[in-house]
Formats: C-alpha cells, sequence, structure tokens
DNA sequence: TCTAAGCTATTGGTTCAACCAAATAACCGA
DNA sequence: TCGGTTATTTGGTTGAACCAATAGCTTAGA
C-alpha cells in the first residue's frame, strides 16, 4: 500500500478540509499568487484543482466572503477584496455576544484607546483631515433626528482615527462605534447634543493647533462624560 | 432619497441565504435563545426549521465554526462557544495580508495601547496577576531556545493584557503579539535577551508597586526599544 | 455605422440524495 | 456487573442537477 500517496480520500487524516482549504488560500494570497482585486477561477475549476468537491470548496470560500477577504457576485466571478474594511465586524458582533461584552467595556476601551489617537491626530492631521472634522462638526450642529446625530457623531471620531494613521485602530474603532452606535440609537431617551458638541470643539481646537497633550486630555474627557451619560440613561 | 437605509449593495435581499441564517443564529444568540455552551439541533433539524437545505445551513455553520463562535465534533454535535477567544484570529491574519500591514505598523499599534494598559495594570493587578509576571520573567532568565524566549516574551505581555481587566484589548493583542512572533521567529537573527528583560523587571516593579505612571512609561521605552530593534535586524 | 434588443455561455446560489466516519447509545452475553 | 459488539446518531464529503444573475456576443433596426 502507498505509504504517502493516501491524501486522496478514506483518511481520517484528512480532517477538516475548509479549515485547510482557507490556509491554503492564506497562503496563495500571502505568496502573492492572488493579489487583491484579482479574480479567482470558477469555482468548478478551482475545486478541481484543489481536488474536493465544490460544495466544500464554497464552505471555505463562503467564511471568507462573509469575513470580507472576498466577494462574490453570480454570473461575473469571485474576486479578492483590495481591502478589509469590514473584515472585523461579524467576529467583534459575537465577541460581544459571546463574551457578554456591554457598553461599559467598549467605552472603556474608548477611553484606553481614543485619546492616544486624538494624541496623534495633532501630530499628522492633513488639512483635509481638518476639513472632515469641521464638516462633521457642522453636520452635529445641524442634525434634525437623532440618528443625523449619531452619524455625525461618528463621521467626527472616524475622521480622527483615519488622521492618527494607525489603520489597525481605524478599523477596530470604526467597529466598535457602529456597535456602541446601534445600541444607542435603541434608547428610548434621547441623546444630548450640546456637551458632545462643546467636547468635538475642543478636541478640535486642539489638532488645528498641533496641541497633541491636550487633544489628548480632552478626547479623554469627552469619552468619560459619554460613558458616564450612558450608565444613567441605561439605567 | 439616501436616508440611511439604503446602504444595501445590489444584492437583492432573496440571496444572500448564509448571510441571513447567521444573522438569525446571531439573534438567537442575542435573545438567550442559544445560550453559551448549549448544544444545537443537529444540522437536518435545524434546516428543516430554517426552511433551506442542509448544505446552506452548513456554510453558515462553517463560517461561525471557523470564526470560533461555535464547535462541532463528528457523531457528537454542534456546540455554541463559551467564549471566542480565538474569534478575531483569522480575521486579523487576512486583515494583516490584505491591507499589508507591516511589523511597523503592527509595533505602532502596541505603542499605542500598550502602556495604557500596563497603567491599568499598575492599578488592578491581582496577586494571581504578579505570580504570573514574576513566572514569565523567570522563564525569560531560563530560556534556552530562541522560540523559547519569544514565549516568554509573550506570556509575560499577556499577563498584564489580564490584569488590565480589558478583555477586547486582552484578545485582540494576543493575536497581534502571536502575529509578530510568528515573524520575529522567522529572522535569522538571533533576538537579544538583556534589554527586555531588564524592561519587563521594570514594568514589574511599576506595576508591583501601583505606579500607574511609571509603568505606562516604562512600557512605552520598552515596546519603542523592541521597534527600533526590529527596524534595525530587518534591513 | 452605430445602437439597442435579444440570445447564449458563464458563474455563483441552492437543492437533493447518497454515502463515509467518528462518537455515542443500546444491547447482550459471560 | 462488566466488557465488548452492534446499531444509531451526527457531522463530513461527494456528485449531480437546476436556478438566477451577469457578461459578452449576435442581430435587427434606425
Amino acid at each position: 500500500m502507498g505509504t504517502l500517496a493516501q491524501t486522496r480520500r478514506k483518511q481520517p487524516a484528512d480532517t477538516r478540509i475548509t479549515a485547510k482549504l482557507i490556509g491554503n488560500i492564506k497562503r496563495r494570497i500571502s505568496t502573492g499568487a492572488i493579489v487583491p482585486g484579482a479574480k479567482f477561477p470558477p469555482e468548478r475549476e478551482l475545486a478541481k484543482e484543489f481536488g474536493v468537491n465544490r460544495a466544500s470548496l464554497r464552505q471555505a470560500l463562503k467564511v471568507l466572503e462573509i469575513m470580507g477577504v472576498l466577494t462574490q457576485r453570480v454570473g461575473d466571478g469571485t474576486y479578492l477584496s483590495a481591502s478589509a474594511e469590514s473584515i472585523l465586524k461579524e467576529p467583534l458582533d459575537f465577541l460581544i455576544l459571546l463574551d457578554d461584552l456591554s457598553h461599559h467595556e467598549l467605552m472603556e476601551t474608548r477611553m484606553i484607546v481614543e485619546p492616544e489617537l486624538a494624541a496623534r491626530a495633532a501630530e499628522r492631521a492633513t488639512t483635509e483631515d481638518l476639513v472632515g472634522l469641521r464638516r462633521a462638526i457642522a453636520a452635529m450642529e445641524n442634525c434634525r433626528t437623532n440618528q443625523e446625530r449619531l452619524e455625525a457623531d461618528l463621521a467626527f471620531h472616524q475622521c480622527i482615527f483615519r488622521a492618527s494613521g494607525n489603520r489597525i485602530c481605524h478599523l477596530l474603532f470604526n467597529v466598535i462605534h457602529r456597535s456602541v452606535l446601534t445600541s444607542m440609537s435603541k434608547l428610548s431617551t434621547r441623546v444630548p447634543l450640546d456637551r458632545p458638541l462643546t467636547f468635538h470643539k475642543r478636541i478640535y481646537a486642539a489638532i488645528q493647533q498641533r496641541n497633541a497633550e491636550d487633544a489628548r486630555r480632552q478626547m479623554l474627557e469627552h469619552i468619560a462624560d459619554t460613558k458616564a451619560l450612558l450608565a444613567s440613561t441605561a439605567r
């Protein structure tokens, strides 16, 4: 009997075929065999190439599609994503559910990281970043619905994430903010406008003046304020 | 026009059955219909319940299994994970690949967050945390292989993550550290021992003395030192 | 010649049915 | 009661068929 040629079938060594396929695709990406934006071979071909059934391949591709690693369109094909903006969304959603992460803990995380991001933004912000911040403040001043107000709030912080120059934090906190936002939008009580707006203006001023230390402090106060407010309305 | 509900792509709602199933399961978890550790109905039943084919259901379950949300065992069944420790691993791996995140950017993120975590650890560390830190330092002093040294290094920082009390950062930086570690273990040059060890001892002293400010500063220096070292050996 | 409508091949989406393999549960004889 | 055997349950995989959306080609018409 063949000692090594048994990778095909019947051997229990062939466990976890989906994980294997994902690992294989990951390797192809890391070696540059598949490049962001590139088109995959058709599923039927790729399955043959991997030596697995199309259904099995689809499981692996589906995992990557939900994660945002790739995109599939009927009649067109499968494409590797150019970036992975949404890649942390689903996982973080489930993380919050399974580990029962509360607003409190999310806000705590914000308090740890965002002041530092604000400080970096003060050091690195471009003129476009500053424009974005001003626009977000204006949007907040002119908002009419609660939803608009929350979106404007999010936009302001996103500008800071971007200006900080750290993509990991940028992506992560986009997701965290969005999660906080959706829970806040479900609160019956109306979220106040003036206090956050005041802080946003102070933070903007600090960033615009390249005052990292002030930006850090104002951001910390801002989030602490919001956190306290959330804790009071939630009860 | 574009209120907000139209952020959906062109994909018709009747397709995307996998995403729908995942959303449904997510809802069941959030409402407590499925509780962490609980057993799912058999795939054949669950598929009937959802009104879809088993193959389609399996795609959804496979996504959640790879994410670490649930566990499947042949002949046994499907169980909802009690926690989601590994949930960020795969996504972050692909994030690093797709967005071409470098050591540099990962270390940058560490510099942003870990000093603050060290400060919190100084405020909150339990006696068990302190024991863990001492043990990690001892392991680093007694390590013989490069791999052992890196593992001991990781263990030290993980203790701090745990002691900080922030689970999100804990999970996130476990993954980031592991990623940095695997790339470092591939470097031909031997990573030095004395400097990191010195910093670890200083950080431990600060935490043990409940000196948050000192812990923050020492950690910042430590990571900056490592980062510089990485940058020099990588060239 | 160019455009628009229609047809066709491609490709992902879904379903169905069968069988394999691992774990468990039930059973039965010593 | 114990220990091993058998049957059942349950996830893992395969193959084929059909649906539906898209892209690309063809063709009729202005």
